[in-house]
DNA sequence: TATTGTCCCATGCTATCCCATGAACACGTC
DNA sequence: GACGTGTTCATGGGATAGCATGGGACAATA
């Protein structure tokens, strides 16, 4: 399978160093991503990681926004700003800089998401948070159609 | 038959591997997956398991979306993060990582589901609760069913 | 000279392969 | 009907390969 999916939490050692999961590794390779991209998520405090292609979704998502105001500049300085390349050491590491720590408050560990065409990576208790918002806005959501259906239908 | 029927619970061994049924293997191989998708479940706490189709319909799902507006952000992070692939070993088992037990409570043994398109893997002690409330449930349904149907008639 | 980033190797844990055991069940033969 | 035989299946365990992690050595940088 060639998409990224799951989530693992990793150490960073002494060095600031992390094992990228060995299922995402394997599905880097299978996408022949040499370069790694790792860019600020727009509004979470995660960072996107992928392939050449993450910058092309990102440079999308920009060009929505009205080139004459301030929106789209803003996102530009935000996005390419703080991006940068990681480069994956042959045990299938990556250092976690300075930049990561700031916008994501990873301190000790790591914790991987699987996003279908990119990763994320978070600091773990954040992540948690995050993932409990999004299922009651999916809960909310599913009730929502559901009662709609019942309005929909002449009677119970 | 192709249908996930029936449920019954298997004990996880010291390595963390359980025997995933022979029905439901069964009806794995006629519809050719070798692969599982397992999705942690968004209402109750069990795993939704079945073939890579199971994601591909979900994607499709997504791919309605904006795919810059939240819910479809939402719905790729759920769908992606808090999905996994199972592998059967040459035993039929697989093994329930953390990953697994963290939504599902899920300790020594692990009850499975059918679902007919898909199955279910639940902590047993919660199958129970859960299916109580199910049938408690229907049965509210099925008194509110007559007891209307009684109004709406003259009367005896 | 300190520091930082790679490369390389060691270690321990976990997943996977392969084989063994024993229980439940079906079938056929006496 | 009773008994043996074979099959299917859940379960256990040894051996091994893969993976996360830790750390030493060395080069590049400042």
């Amino acid at each position: 399978m060639d998409r990224f999916l799951s989530s693992a939490t990793n150490k960073i050692d002494t060095k600031g160093r992390v094992s990228v999961p060995a299922h995402f590794r394997s599905v880097l390779q299978k996408r022949g991503f040499v370069e790694l991209y790792a860019l600020r998520a727009l509004d979470v405090q995660a960072m996107d990681v992928g392939g050449p292609d993450l910058l092309d979704r990102y440079e999308q998502r920009i060009a929505l926004e009205d080139p004459f105001l301030q929106a789209a500049d803003d996102m530009s300085f935000f996005v390419h700003g703080d991006g940068s390349f990681l480069k994956l050491d042959q045990d299938g590491r990556i250092t976690i800089t300075d930049f990561i720590r700031e916008h994501t408050g990873i301190g000790a560990e790591v914790a991987f998401v699987g996003r279908g065409l990119f990763f994320q990576m978070w600091e773990p208790e954040r992540l948690k948070a995050h993932a409990g918002a999004v299922r009651s806005r999916l809960l909310k959501l599913r009730q929502q159609a559901s009662e709609a259906r019942a309005a929909a239908l002449p009677e119970s």
